[in-house]
DNA sequence: TTGAAAGCGCTAACAA
DNA sequence: TTGTTAGCGCTTTCAA
């Protein structure tokens, strides 16, 4: 009975196009071209009067549904991560994606259907087939997750953000470029004065730690920096596993005076690695992440770090999968984000020995 | 072009259940109630399984809008934080509320839309009255915020997290208790054999501090406490104020034991002035924060803190705003959540002086 | 146990 | 410039 109560009350009741029109003393077609606006259907400017004060007289709004019922669009685009528990960051940077997601969704008065299926659970392809969601935007799948690609495959509206696109579909893809980000860190260090830099390398497998690595051998080469085989060391993304590394690094002989970490978590294991090994950062040695997550500005000495732009990169999805959805201009297809360097104060000058 | 192909390609092309009658031989209506398996329509196990290979050679996938448009159900609760921009806790919160609705909704095929507006916006009722949601959870709102209220009022389905319902309505409400958690702090530094427990007090006005503050005093009486006026120190949620408020609180005499900062972030800013200092922490100073965000996990030496279940009060909200719009049985309409302690390596027994 | 038919609230031909 | 009408894909009476 209060169910009753609640459905009829509001969304059974509610005022409908119909009732504006006999208010309006018109036909409900006229309602919908005056609410439409469409440039093809004049309406005189009485009966729009007349009509606009009626559906304001009643609070009339349209309802939804209804609406993506007859033009077969929702006008929602639908988000999924498929490995959303295993981000080390905490969310950090889904969060940011989906912000940017959301501003230019919203923008164009498109809405976000966040599909929340646990990792465990494999959701099918028609699960986000059934004429809810208009589009896709999978946050950083792995390579070998087959539903994006299926879904792109049979012609489903699909967007990847932080993975590859599928050349032979019409799905959008959206990455940052994290070998020019290495090198950037890079960069910055020689410009320091470093010479003696050495990799933390994030897990193997995985494209973003990879694309570091890559930048950072490119960045060697290119200012032909003295670097040992010793100077690679295998680590992960975890701070433990950031410490691990470091105090390895910090055993070399010569001692590395730089060190570039695969994220900012394990930049911190570094950091504290250095302070049980009595070194200062940055003046005993330098440290670099990657990722710019909020502890940056919280640690102790502030983090240096490569910033992806992952409100910018969500952002860029949403409008090309709008783009591609209504097809305006041909979007392109696949898009890479420069990476920014973010200077604070775990990095300087070498110490003169 | 393109957009037609897309469009009929897979929107407008899919099978209907027309499709799936005609190849089972069978009207529509037989394939919905088989669909449906409502145990009021006895189907023939023969024409059952006609209907549903039928339905299984096409791929057919029922078409949710169409759906909604007939029940009046979208299946879809709709989600908005108001004051998103302003949290200080950069979206850990919000994360994990988030998370828990998700997961109590998704098992109930109920699906979550995340309404983006931004701060300057202010979206009218309406906006969350066109069908496309069934209620709305609103994210901590400010008990000056108009636009819960209406629409609880209007009864719209409505839900508060983290805030205060309304007597007048439906609306529901999921909370944390504060108080208790404050005690929960004080109890803790009390049992390790603290007395000169000095409060670092959140900003004036913000509930969750108030709340904090309150839990203190109480704690302050029932343990019979002698801490001096000077002990509570107006302070506020950011790191530089935790550090500022932190400093003062170091330079009081008696120089208090142990410090109950209002937040994590700001117990940052505590450890840090110790730090600064040369306090040892928690050998000379016992260190508590709120909220056990990532950070305490990070941290040297690792927060001691107070965890609200912010997983679980999504999760609640859900189940009850789920429960309200069914209304198989009539949902609790406020619900605290109690807060927990989480004892890491800030907080030990004072020394001996 | 099944089918025919009405209709959810709206858009968009087509007519007038 | 406006009205009539036919659906969009489904659920659900009501009849058979």
């Amino acid at each position: 009975m209060v169910k009753r109560i609640i459905n009829s009350g509001i969304l059974e009741n509610g005022p409908k196009m119909r009732d504006v029109a006999d208010l309006a003393g018109v036909s409900q077609a006229t309602v919908s071209y005056v609410l439409n606006a469409k440039s093809s259907t004049r309406i005189s400017p009485e009966t729009r009067r007349r009509v606009l004060d009626a559906a304001d007289t009643l609070s009339y709004r349209p309802n939804a549904i209804a609406r993506a019922m007859v033009s077969g669009k929702s006008k929602i685009i639908g988000t999924y991560q498929p490995h959303e528990g295993k981000s080390v960051l905490a969310g950090f940077w889904t969060n940011s994606v989906i912000r940017g997601i959301s501003e230019a969704l919203h923008s164009q008065q498109f809405h976000l259907l966040l599909y929340g299926y646990r990792e465990s659970e494999e959701p099918s392809l028609s699960a986000f087939m059934d004429g809810r969601v208009d589009g896709l935007i999978v946050l950083a799948p792995h390579k070998t997750d087959a539903l994006p690609r299926q879904l792109a495959m049979s012609g489903f509206p699909t967007a990847i953000i932080s993975g590859v696109g599928y050349d032979d579909t019409d799905a959008i893809s959206v990455d940052a470029d994290n070998v020019q980000g290495a090198r950037l860190a890079m960069d910055h260090l020689v410009d320091l004065g470093h010479s003696q830099i050495a990799l933390l390398a994030g897990p193997v497998g995985v494209p973003n730690a990879e694309d570091r690595r890559k930048g950072y051998e490119l960045a060697v080469q290119e200012h032909n920096l003295p670097v040992p085989q010793s100077y690679r060391i295998q680590s992960g993304f975890s701070r433990e596993q950031g410490e691990e590394a470091a105090i390895a690094a910090l055993n070399l002989n010569p001692r590395p005076t730089a060190l570039l970490a695969p994220n900012d978590i394990s930049a911190l294991g570094v950091l504290n690695a250095c302070a049980i090994r009595g070194l200062r950062v940055p003046d005993d040695v330098s440290v670099i992440g990657f990722d710019n997550v909020p502890y940056c500005e919280l640690c102790t000495p502030r983090l240096t770090t490569i910033a992806q732009p992952a409100i910018e990169m969500g952002r860029g999805a949403a409008e090309m999968m709008l783009s591609l959805i209504s097809d305006e201009l041909f979007p392109e297809k696949n898009r890479k984000y420069p990476l920014e360097l973010i200077i604070r104060e775990s990095t300087a000058s070498p110490l003169i020995k």
